[in-house]
DNA sequence: CACTCTACCTGTGCGC
DNA sequence: TGCGCACAGGTAGAGT
């Protein structure tokens, strides 16, 4: 389940990685499972797709930005969404496909970068304004500021965990991160934000910035046979039954808007 | 405004 | 062994 931290990894493989695709032309795309556009037809976007030059490569929260430029033309951006089981592989040109490939793009130096995804929640977009798709969202999460993050949490009466996981409150936390970070700060997750006290607000911003900036540089998380990306160890996500790290008491797992949710009973008391 | 539900999907893992 | 089913997740959109 891909969120800001695995979303990152992939933009550092794919434009600091070896080979970088920074620069690369894509010679052609194949749409393999139509399903996977958002917003137009296969073949204008296998039209617009060939022939154009990647630029750069960056994310908003878990959306990933591949800037285009094309001769004669307009800047446009590919923008994908992994969503919960998407992947995208750098593979040698010539791999046979996979059983749930549902795009690919041939690049320049034989090499292809497919995207995958079995369970086909992930979508891919090809606009000239970013903001199409992205407009919607707040601040990514590694960005937000401390006194626009509490301004927020004041003037809200919502539960902790639902307004952390909202992309217009601040973009690229999803469940997992969400447990993680409700668990740093010793929050629970239904609390109300507007409760919370001047200390918990800041614990729960510095909770955000070092959960999310130690799994980025993880490269993302490691959950035990379920998902893995990098090497950050989860503390509570599935760990239900299980002793809290800090206090050793069973980490219970709840719903919490409608979402499986992790907390320490001890740790994060609800106010 | 805040919430709840549903739809979109399919691999996994459970109970029987 | 095999069947059926609930479940997991992010987001949009509709309804309460």
């Amino acid at each position: 389940m891909p969120e800001l931290p695995e979303v990152e990894s992939v933009v550092r493989t794919l434009r600091d990685g070896r080979p970088s695709l920074t620069g690369l032309r894509i010679l052609s795309a194949r749409i393999i499972w139509d399903g996977v556009i958002s917003g137009c037809c296969a073949d204008d976007f296998k039209a617009l797709l060939k022939g154009s030059r990647i630029e750069g490569i960056s994310r908003h929260g878990k959306y990933l930005f591949f800037k285009l430029e094309r001769e004669r033309s307009a800047l446009c951006y590919l923008i994908i969404h992994l969503r919960m089981t998407g992947r995208l592989l750098l593979v040698p040109k010539g791999d046979a496909p996979g059983r749930h490939t549902r795009m690919s793009l041939l690049l320049e130096r034989d090499l292809e970068m497919r995207f995958e995804d079995p369970r086909k929640f992930g979508r891919a977009w090809l606009v000239r304004d970013v903001s199409d798709v992205t407009g919607r969202l707040g601040p990514d999460a590694l960005a937000i500021e401390f006194e626009q993050f509490s301004a927020r949490l004041a003037e809200s009466r919502r539960k902790l965990k639902p307004l952390l996981l909202d992309q217009s409150v601040l973009a690229g936390i999803g469940n997992i991160y969400a447990d993680e970070i409700l668990f740093r700060a010793g929050l629970h997750p239904d609390s109300i934000s507007g409760n919370l006290s001047g200390i918990e607000v800041r614990r729960l911003y510095d909770a955000v910035i070092s959960v999310l900036k130690e799994a980025v540089a993880a490269d993302g998380a490691n959950i035990d046979g379920v998902f893995k990306s990098g090497h950050f160890a989860v503390s509570v996500y599935g760990r239900q039954g299980r002793p809290c790290p800090r206090c050793g008491e069973p980490i219970l797992k709840f719903r919490s808007g409608q979402r499986g949710t992790h907390a320490c009973p001890q740790c994060q008391i609800l106010r």
